[in-house]
DNA sequence: TTCCGCTACTTAGCGCTACTATGTACTAGT
DNA sequence: ACTAGTACATAGTAGCGCTAAGTAGCGGAA
């Protein structure tokens, strides 16, 4: 999509795959086609598992390894309590930011 | 506003220094206290001065000196074509995120 | 007249995130 | 044996906002 998405999706992108994640566990590459299906059509999937391993090591989700009958074992993610706290504030974010943005869009500036 | 506002204004802060430029020309210290005005009150000084070379050195503004009152010269921006059509792009790429964030907000993911 | 505060701009270095590119490894189908 | 699809990992790069510190001009208070 460009560089400004690829600028733009900084932040955005956690957010956007906690809250993939709400209520739905998923694995790295799930989470991958999901993005794609989505529109993120050009989401690299290295930028994926880094994203994963962050949000792991920030204590975000809870991790468990499940066998696969079509390759390496998957590792699936699930939103814990802190993952939950922190989309909250996510959307408190970026609900902020919307609002600023959408008024300026309008010209209210 | 903490870490997440940081890493999310990454691409943002452009779109919407451009949208305050749109028919209204500004300088940088005038464009800070706008900024801050707008709720934005944890942008750093040197942030909006760094960008705002930026966009001058990627020709989306032409830039004048003014003498002030108050203190040095005024260095001021105004929007060209360019920059113009940067922030359309800008529009567009903020709309479809925008709009995928707010479906996925809604629960429809 | 010295000092402080406001105006106004600049810049070096840092941290974080997404991208590029490449690699590993397992399975099934041809 | 080879290919395609599944599944994960990681070293290096670029871009952007922040921190921190500095330069410079002006006015009013001490």
């Amino acid at each position: 999509m460009g560089k400004q998405m690829t600028e733009m999706l900084k932040g955005t992108l956690e957010g956007i795959v906690l809250a993939l994640l709400t209520g739905k566990p998923a694995y790295g590459y799930e989470i991958t086609t999901l993005l794609r299906a989505q529109g993120f059509t050009e989401i690299a999937e290295g930028t994926v598992y880094a994203l994963l391993v962050r949000i792991e090591q920030k204590g975000l989700v809870d991790v468990e390894k499940r066998p696969s009958e079509k390759g390496p074992p998957r590792k699936v993610y699930t939103l814990n309590a802190q993952g939950e706290k922190e989309l909250d504030e996510f959307w408190k974010t970026w609900g902020f930011l919307s609002e600023r943005l959408e008024q300026l869009r309008k010209g209210g500036n």
